[in-house]
RNA sequence: GAGCCUGUAGCUCAGUUGGCUAGAGCGUUUCGUUGACAUCGAAAAGGUCACUGGUUCAAGUCCAGUCAGGCUCACCA
């Protein structure tokens, strides 16, 4: 054996063997079952940090396998939608083109060639991690199979009821060209300004309104007060023109309005405010968008065809032209913001498909609340009930190419009335399904990404499941659906939904949730503090198992991770003692010499085995008890402080020696805590465990005593 | 505004159901070691466990409050 662990010269080698050996693939043995679905990376973008705290999975992945479980960790990707047709449209940039410059199928194919690349790029970097994975039954979000099933839980949920389509506002970006979810919308405190103006009164004088947004008035149908503000009782029911046309809009009161703020009175814009649009569906009003798809304004006469921004500036300088703007003041707000490219999003009227959430979240908040699928660590628990608690409706219509198509269909033939005439399929249809004719159109819009998401643990299974081998049956619900607390909401709760739906069962029993990692200060990494660390970097300096040991090594379940140079070179080193011990029993191993030893001797092998029957305890309890991290603390400090420190100090002159019943404890013990430590640190144990056992042997084929 | 979390050695963090002189990594000081490992070993310095009060034979650990910091959600035009 080397003097020092060379892991460069092992990690390659062994995980290609361990693929070939078959060691991560799951079977229909019949054994007690342990499945975790990989959630899947995206396939447009390289191995970040975020990717190598799936360890965690593999730690329960190769501890079960250790402990004879048939364990099966379902490996796969995802098309990520929206996030990967915004890198690729950077790179059509690059070459001075832009998405519309192409049709709808040569863009896809594009995007889908693009992937195809960047997928395997990614599959092999989660390789280098040592993933156990079970790659032979690897799964896209894309396959045709799982698009299938896509299609038939949309259908399942048209028919009953639980889609539905309707014209809503949605946060729309303008930049992406896409309308996005509640969730994709990033709030950002801005210090904006609060315009006070004057809309003239049919009759004489004027009423004074404050709005934060004064080029949208021209889409107001409203000036709304409250009904008790007596500074304003005489004008409701009158009406006032809209500043720069002749367009009357009336004076109604609602006690929407709040007195004490601004000037008690409020402009009301139904097609690009929330509220708004609730308040005028209330009250009966009506306008056209004055803001469209690209951003620019229309229906104005006045600043047609300008964009938002340019046209605030130049409809303020006109109000200030014929002293209608009273007065500006500075106004801390919030605006919504695109989660992908940060433009400010506009609330846009569009029809668009949504889920009916509450059916799905009552029964998905039944489960958690029951324990039927359990949180680890328990305080995400009530953080999850919230959650699906505060669940509205689901925008799933994305206006992008990259995506799977909605399988809706929209018959042409006009005898149908409003919405009647759409319909699910989950064949592509010869005729409408609605009234047999064969004039039809799909709808153009795709999936958000979520809604595969949301279906990926049954889906993966069902369709690596075939006629002979059902692999849906052994493994449904699945074990521990292991990622981080950021998507608690995104992600998680949505399968919890859809997954119930469509399997009428979980599909998860417990949810094990892990931290963000931090640089060494504790602070967020981000390319623009400059402190990211990337993870290839350092498996090729320090070693796989030396990332894996500081991701893992003093952190506590669904903590944040602090990583920093130190803590790496640190596992680096422990790498290096563990194999270190292995050389030094080793050697002297081999010369076994059967000899008395001294009473003191026994003594102290006594107490050897009774510390490492006590961690054996300690370790199988925490594992049970889903306490990853820490076996891997008392492991370090056993095998360091305890066993090479103390133990082998005090008996190395009998271990030169080669006192045979001291040298097989001691080799006992060793590969016992070589075993614990695998999950863990595999690529040095297993090398270790090779050297001990020959080059075709595995550790993994080991089993635990217990 | 609501919820959640955190506050332990110079720094970054562990500390399961309350129980022996409070731990690790890195850093600091001293010494050692050339046949397991300098990616090493021995030893040392360093903590009123944010503060206050309470429960208890016993609290870093439980309860209440205060202060400080962080995260998430919702936000008045």
């Amino acid at each position: 054996m080397d003097t020092k662990y060379q892991f460069s010269q092992h990690e390659s080698r062994l995980y290609t063997f361990w693929e070939k050996k078959g060691v991560f693939r799951a079977t229909l043995s019949g054994k007690e079952p342990f499945c975790i679905v990989f959630p899947p990376p995206n396939a447009n973008a390289d191995l970040h940090l975020g990717h190598a705290m799936y360890v965690f999975e593999d730690i329960m992945i190769r501890y079960k396998k250790l402990a004879g479980k048939e364990a099966f960790w379902v490996a796969g990707a995802d098309h990520a939608g929206i996030e990967t047709q915004y890198v690729f449209e950077k790179h059509l940039k690059k070459q001075g083109k832009s998405r519309y410059d192409y049709p709808r199928e040569e863009l896809f194919t594009m995007i889908w060639d693009f992937v195809m690349q960047n997928r395997e790029t990614m599959e092999n970097q989660l390789r280098k991690l040592g993933f156990a994975l079970d790659w032979e039954k690897k799964k896209f979000t894309m396959d045709p199979d799982i698009v299938t099933i896509v299609y038939k839980t949309f259908k399942h949920m048209f028919d009953k009821g639980l889609v539905y389509r309707a014209n809503r506002l949605v946060n729309y970006c303008t930049s992406c060209g896409t309308s996005f979810s509640d969730l994709e919308v990033v709030a950002k405190d801005i210090q904006g300004k609060l315009y006070h103006i004057a809309f003239p009164l049919v009759d004489g004088g004027t009423i004074t309104v404050a709005t934060t947004r004064p080029e949208t008035f021209f889409g107001d149908v409203a000036i709304m007060v409250h009904p008790k503000d007596k500074r304003y009782t005489q004008y409701v029911g009158k009406k006032a023109h809209i500043p720069l046309t002749d367009r009357e809009i009336p004076i109604i009161a609602d006690a929407y309005v709040d007195m004490k703020f601004g000037t008690g009175a409020v402009k009301v814009t139904p097609n690009h405010d929330f509220n708004d649009f609730e308040i005028a569906k209330k009250h009966k009003l009506q306008y056209n968008s004055i803001i469209g798809f690209d951003g620019k304004m229309q229906n104005t006469h006045v600043v047609d065809g300008l964009r938002v921004k340019k046209a605030r500036e130049v409809v303020l300088q006109k109000l200030e032209e014929k002293g209608l703007l009273v007065k500006v003041e500075d106004h801390d707000m919030t605006v919504r913001t695109c989660y992908r490219c940060g433009t400010v999003l506009e609330p846009l009227p569009k029809k668009q498909w949504f889920v009916s959430i509450k059916p799905l979240a009552s029964k998905a908040i039944a489960l958690v609340e029951t324990g039927k699928i359990k949180i680890h660590p328990s305080r995400f628990k009530k953080q999850l009930i919230s959650i699906l608690d505060n669940f509205i409706d689901w925008n799933i219509s994305r206006q992008i190419v990259w995506g799977i198509r909605i399988p809706a269909y929209r018959c042409v033939n006009k005898s149908h009335k409003g919405n009647e005439n759409w319909f699910a399929s989950v064949e592509k249809p010869n005729k409408c399904a609605i009234c047999g004719t064969c004039a039809f159109e799909q709808d153009e819009d795709t999936f958000d990404t979520w809604f595969s998401s949301s279906q990926w643990p049954f889906a993966t299974l069902q369709t690596i499941s075939d006629t002979e081998n059902d692999y849906f049956s052994a493994f449904y619900p699945t074990t521990v659906m292991e990622t981080g607390y950021d998507i608690l909401r995104a992600w998680v709760a949505r399968m919890i939904m859809v997954g119930y739906f469509e399997t009428e069962t979980i599909p998860f029993q417990h949810v094990y949730l892990h931290g963000m990692v931090r640089d060494a200060k504790g602070q967020k990494m981000s390319k623009s503090k400059g402190n990211v660390i990337n993870p290839l970097d350092i498996i090729e300096q320090f070693g796989a198992d030396a990332l894996r040991g500081a991701l893992v090594f003093g952190t506590k379940e669904g903590g944040d991770v602090v990583l920093s140079q130190d803590k790496i070179r640190a596992m680096r080193n422990f790498a290096n003692k563990i194999w270190n011990i292995g050389r030094f029993i080793q050697m002297n191993d081999d010369k076994r010499a059967p000899m008395q030893h001294p009473k003191q001797t026994q003594d102290i092998l006594a107490d050897l085995q009774d510390e490492f029957t006590a961690l054996e305890k300690q370790y199988h309890r925490d594992h049970k008890a889903y306490r990853v991290g820490k076996p891997f603390d008392m492991l370090y400090e056993f095998i360091w402080h305890r066993f090479a420190d103390y133990y082998i100090e005090t008996l190395k002159e009998e271990m030169r020696v080669g006192n045979a019943e001291t040298c097989s404890a001691m080799r006992r013990v060793y590969l016992g805590c070589l075993k614990m430590l695998h999950p863990y640190l595999p690529f040095v144990t297993e090398a270790v465990w090779q050297e001990y056992h020959g080059k075709e042997t595995s550790i993994l084929q080991e089993r635990f005593m217990c």
